[in-house]
DNA sequence: ACCCAGGTCTAGG
DNA sequence: CCTAGACATGGG
C-alpha cells in the first residue's frame, strides 16, 4: 500500500490514544470482515473510518504514517475541506504542543505518573455528530460493548468502503438514520437497544436533518453555552454533554464525571475537596473541582486517570 | 444468580 | 432540591 508520512512531533502514542476509551471505531478488520476493538493489525496498521473516509494509521518515534483512499476530508465544524495531511493533524490535535498540556496537569504524582505510564495519549478531535451518537449509546454499557454496538450500526445503516481488500463500514449519517429508521428500530438488529434510546437518537438525527439544531456551530462557542445546548435533548444528560465538549467540541476544561471519575475523585482526591455539599454526587461541584485543580486542560487529566482506573493501576501510581 | 458497565429520566417525598 | 427505581443486556 501507498503508505505517506508526516512527523511525529511531539510524541503521540496512537495505541495508548485509541484505546483510552474515548474512541469507538479504532481498531482492526479482519479477513472475515470482522471487527476487533482496540487492536492493531498485523502490518501494525490502525484501522478506522473517521468522518466518513477509511483512514489507516500507524505511529513510531519519528512519524505519523496514513493510508487513505482520500486526499480531502470534509471537517463539519470547520465548514470546510482539508487536505488529508492536514486534516491528521488537526484530528490528532497537532497544533497544540502535547508536552505543554502534559506540564500543566502535572499537579501530583498520580497525574505524572500516569503520564509517564500512558505516555503520547492525545485527546482526539471525533466529528461531533457521531459523537453525540456514540455516547448517547454509552450509557450502563463497556467500552468493548459500545463498540461492536457502533459497528453494527454502521454495518446495517451506513455505507461501506472498500479499501486495500477490506470493507470499511462507515458510520451512518443522520440522513441514513431517518432513512432506515425502521430498520433502526427493527428488533432483527443484532444489538438491541433500549426503545426509548432509539427514540432519543431518532430525536437528535430529526432535528439535525431539520437544521434545527447546529451542533457543528458549538464548535469555537463557550463551554457553558455547548453544554446547555446538549441537555436539551433527551438521553444527553450532563455527563455525556462533557464527553462531547471535550471529544469533539475542543473544550479541553470539560471534565466528565462517570463512576471512574468519581471513584478516582473519592480516593486520590477526597481530602482536598473541602466542603463539600453533596460530596462525588454533585457533580458541578466535583467537575468544578477538576478544573479549578488542574487548570484548563483538565479533561486531558481525567482521561490519564480514567485509563488508569480502568486498568486497575490506580492505588500504584 | 448477582454484579457491573464512560448514565439518564421519572416519580414521589 | 433530593433519592430510588427503571431501563437493556452480555460478560465476569
Amino acid at each position: 500500500m501507498a503508505k505517506k508520512r508526516i512527523l511525529n512531533k511531539p510524541f503521540i502514542s496512537l495505541d495508548n490514544t485509541f484505546r483510552s476509551g474515548q474512541c469507538f471505531r479504532w481498531g482492526r478488520y479482519d479477513e472475515f470482515g470482522n471487527f476487533v476493538f482496540g487492536e492493531k493489525d498485523t502490518d501494525g496498521f490502525w484501522d478506522g473510518i473517521v468522518y466518513g473516509i477509511p483512514l489507516r494509521l500507524m505511529s513510531d518515534e519519528k512519524y505519523i504514517y496514513f493510508d487513505s483512499p482520500a486526499s480531502e476530508v470534509y471537517v463539519p465544524q470547520l465548514r470546510q475541506n482539508l487536505d488529508i495531511k492536514d486534516f491528521i493533524r488537526f484530528y490528532l490535535r497537532m497544533d497544540t504542543p502535547l508536552d505543554q498540556i502534559y506540564t500543566e496537569i502535572s499537579k501530583d504524582k498520580y497525574v505524572r505518573n500516569a503520564i509517564k505510564r500512558y505516555y503520547g495519549l492525545t485527546i482526539l478531535r471525533q466529528e461531533p455528530y457521531e459523537t453525540v451518537i456514540s455516547y448517547m449509546i454509552s450509557p450502563q454499557n463497556s467500552v468493548e460493548k459500545i463498540a461492536q454496538k457502533l459497528n453494527e450500526i454502521s454495518i446495517s445503516l451506513g455505507n461501506s468502503f472498500s479499501f486495500g481488500g477490506k470493507e470499511f463500514p462507515v458510520f451512518p449519517t443522520p440522513e441514513d438514520f431517518l432513512k432506515k429508521s425502521e430498520s433502526f428500530k427493527d428488533k432483527s438488529l443484532k444489538l438491541r437497544f433500549g426503545e426509548r434510546q432509539k427514540e432519543n437518537i431518532l430525536k437528535v438525527v430529526k432535528s439535525l436533518v431539520e437544521g434545527k439544531f447546529d451542533l457543528n456551530g458549538l464548535f469555537g462557542k463557550p463551554y457553558q453555552r455547548i453544554i446547555n445546548e446538549l441537555v436539551q435533548f433527551k438521553g444527553i444528560g450532563r455527563k455525556i454533554a462533557d464527553c462531547v465538549a471535550l471529544f469533539s467540541l475542543d473544550k479541553l476544561e470539560a471534565v466528565p464525571i462517570d463512576v471512574h471519575v468519581k471513584r478516582i475523585t473519592e480516593k486520590l482526591y477526597g481530602s482536598l475537596l473541602g466542603d463539600k455539599p453533596r460530596g462525588v454526587k454533585d457533580y458541578e461541584f466535583v467537575s468544578n473541582f477538576w478544573r479549578d485543580y488542574f487548570g484548563r486542560y483538565a479533561g486531558f487529566a481525567q482521561e490519564f486517570l480514567y485509563m488508569a482506573s480502568r486498568d486497575g493501576i490506580l492505588l500504584t501510581l
